[in-house]
DNA sequence: GCCGTTTTCGGCCCGACTGTTTTCAGTCG
């Protein structure tokens, strides 16, 4: 772990010690902002501090509690506080509905130091015997026990969009007269990596259809319980354990409410102050000035109210976002609006339309620039049948071109990786000529001839240089032996003059596997000096490179990235999506992406090395 | 504990909902 989350992680446990003492909320809350400062931090903490760089949420006190951290390994004023509660307490802050003040009561009238011990003190009744305690509140824990038993890993992105696309898909089939607007929100929109619950946002044509929608809701077939009913909002339990909240929202009220479940908490905060100092109020219904609602129905016009280009919501962390939508505003609406007379949304969708057909306007608007979907010319690692893949090559290429790209990387395993049938020589050679065939039958070259070679543990390639010549790509990637110096191995595969890309850097695995440790300084400036390209692996639970590893090669060494899928199904080939959710969150231009490049550049880009 | 173009003191985002102590504290997003 780097220092960055054990710091925020110490933060975070002293704000719910402070919470447990009942220390002043606004004190409390200076460490909880901090942590979250520490965690979404892009850089290494060690090297903010030794170049004396300020951050924002920390100040004098709690730096000095980070320089003690990083010198010492620890800070005693938290040693000394840790040992006021037992580590097993703090499991409660887990559980949804339970806060500081429960916790704390339980605690110091019952004793409660975990949860075995809540469950155990449920069983016996003696919840019942604590002041302000009734018989509802004691079913809410139970039912909080219970929500965070079966959710205790936080959903990969690719399973949540697939839930809220399901759901959103069904609403709109079933209630096609009645819903007008229907959306998901929250981290999900973000494309965050992982999502705790999905938040779906709905319309409705009149308010005497508020039942038929959460009736329609409650009675997907994928529901599996019903934790909440109300006017404004129904939420639900998928039968695979994922909460599901939709929220029915006023139509004037769609922009507004948008925004603010979109998030981030973060982004909202900084956004409401920014909001303080221009003398407006933003909440759910609308931004307002002296009472009065000036943008409510439209997200953007929100932001454009405030002189903010409106950020994507990937963007939306407050890590940056609100100081350049500022500056995109300033150097690139204010004109119009000072030439002609428009609307801020008018100036706005006219600017956008410039963007549509000018590439050197879009260049230069950051927000407009980050790859989106569309600029995807095709995916290097797709695994056939020849490895571990299900299908073959003719069934790839069709999948391929139905959906829309110009070329597909074969790339299966080589001869080490016997778990997933790795390729002898000799089958390299058979599958190569086989893919040879099929592009002169069809009269142009869409199957590229790849492969996913293993990096050795000395860091040496799984084949030699009479197979890697043949290839059009070299992907290498670390695939076992995790406990060597995995820096010198991939430093070693970078230099070598067959590889294009790396895939999956860190060896991540969401909810399964930490990253396996890498001096990724060494490892981003290698592979931007020798032109390879970092792989963000779109497969759902890989997105690896992850968002913040990725804005820090590309921010600091200017690397070079692929966004594959790693399909191993045609039916996976869709997960593109989330690898371009991650880029655009790291806040990738497309020119950093290789896999936008149409055939014959990327062509010429692979052979830059040779 | 942080922060500052009114401030080095006195603020700190805001609203909804719940349950219960019936006027408000606790929790959540």
């Amino acid at each position: 772990m780097s220092k960055n989350l054990e710091l925020a992680k110490i933060f975070y446990r002293w704000a719910d010690i402070l919470d447990l003492k009942g220390d002043n909320p606004f004190h409390i809350r200076a460490y909880r902002q901090a942590a979250k400062v520490l965690e979404d931090l892009k850089e290494d903490i060690e090297d903010v501090i030794k170049n004396n760089k300020k951050l924002p949420g920390i100040g004098a006190s709690l730096r000095k509690k980070i320089i003690e951290y990083l010198e010492t390994g620890k800070i005693k004023d938290f040693e000394k506080l840790k040992e006021e509660f037992p580590p097993s307490l703090f499991e409660l802050f887990e559980i949804p509905g339970l806060g500081p003040k429960t916790i704390k009561l339980l605690y110091e009238r019952l004793n409660i130091k975990s949860i075995d011990d809540l469950e155990q003190a449920i069983k016996e009744g003696k919840l019942l015997r604590l002041p302000s305690f009734g018989l509802k509140k004691v079913e809410k824990i139970k039912k909080g026990l219970e929500i965070y038993k079966i959710s205790r890993d936080k959903i990969p992105l690719g399973f949540a969009l697939q839930i809220a696309n399901f759901i959103i898909g069904s609403l709109k089939r079933n209630l096609k007269d009645v819903i007008t607007n229907i959306s998901y929100a929250g981290s999900t929109r973000r494309m965050k990596e992982t999502v705790g619950d999905i938040d779906i946002l709905v319309t409705v044509k009149n308010k005497k259809f508020v039942d038929k929608v959460n009736e329609e809701f409650k009675n997907l077939e994928i529901v599996k319980e019903v934790l909440w009913e109300g006017p404004t909002r129904t939420s639900i339990l998928t039968k695979d354990g994922v909460q599901v909240d939709l929220r029915i929202i006023e139509k004037k009220s769609w922009g507004a409410a948008l925004q603010y479940f979109t998030g981030s908490k973060a982004h909202n905060i900084a956004l409401r102050k920014i909001c303080l100092e221009k003398g407006y109020k933003l909440n759910e219904y609308g931004l307002y000035k002296d009472d009065k609602v000036v943008a409510s129905e439209n997200e953007e016009e929100i932001y454009l109210t405030l002189g903010l280009y409106p950020p994507p919501p990937e963007l939306r962390e407050n890590l940056g976002e609100l100081t350049e939508a500022k500056k995109i505003f300033e150097k690139y609406i204010q004109p119009i609006l000072n030439k002609e007379k428009l609307s801020l949304l008018d100036a706005y969708k006219l600017l956008k339309e410039s963007i549509k057909s000018d590439e050197n306007l879009r260049k230069k608007i950051s927000f407009e620039n980050l790859v989106t979907l569309k600029d995807i010319k095709g995916d290097l690692h797709v695994h056939s049948k020849y490895s571990d893949g299900a299908n073959t090559l003719e069934e790839i290429l069709k999948a391929a071109l139905d959906f829309g790209y110009e070329y597909i990387g074969i790339a299966d395993h080589s001869k080490s990786l016997k778990v997933a049938n790795g390729l002898s020589e000799e089958e390299v050679k058979k599958r190569n000529y086989e893919i040879d065939k099929i592009n002169e039958k069809i009269g142009k070259k869409v199957l590229l001839k790849v492969m996913e070679v293993d990096i050795l543990p000395d860091g040496s390639l799984d084949y030699d240089e009479d197979i890697l010549k043949d290839l059009d790509i070299v992907i290498a990637a670390i695939h076992s032996r995790f406990n060597q110096d995995n820096t010198e191995r991939l430093l070693r595969a970078i230099e070598n003059k067959y590889v294009n890309i790396i895939a999956h850097p860190s060896g991540r695995i969401i909810n399964q596997r930490p990253s396996y440790d890498v001096d990724w300084d060494k490892v981003f400036k290698a592979a931007s000096e020798n032109n390879v390209a970092l792989e963000i692996n779109a497969y759902f639970n890989r997105l690896d490179l992850n968002d913040t590893l990725a804005y820090k090669a590309y921010k600091e060494y200017n690397c070079k990235f692929a966004i594959n899928t790693d399909s191993h199904f045609i039916d996976q080939f869709w997960m593109v999506i989330l690898g371009v959710g991650q880029a655009r969150r790291a806040w990738l231009p497309k020119e950093s992406i290789i896999t936008t490049y149409n055939l014959p550049e990327l062509l010429k880009w692979a052979q830059l090395k040779r």
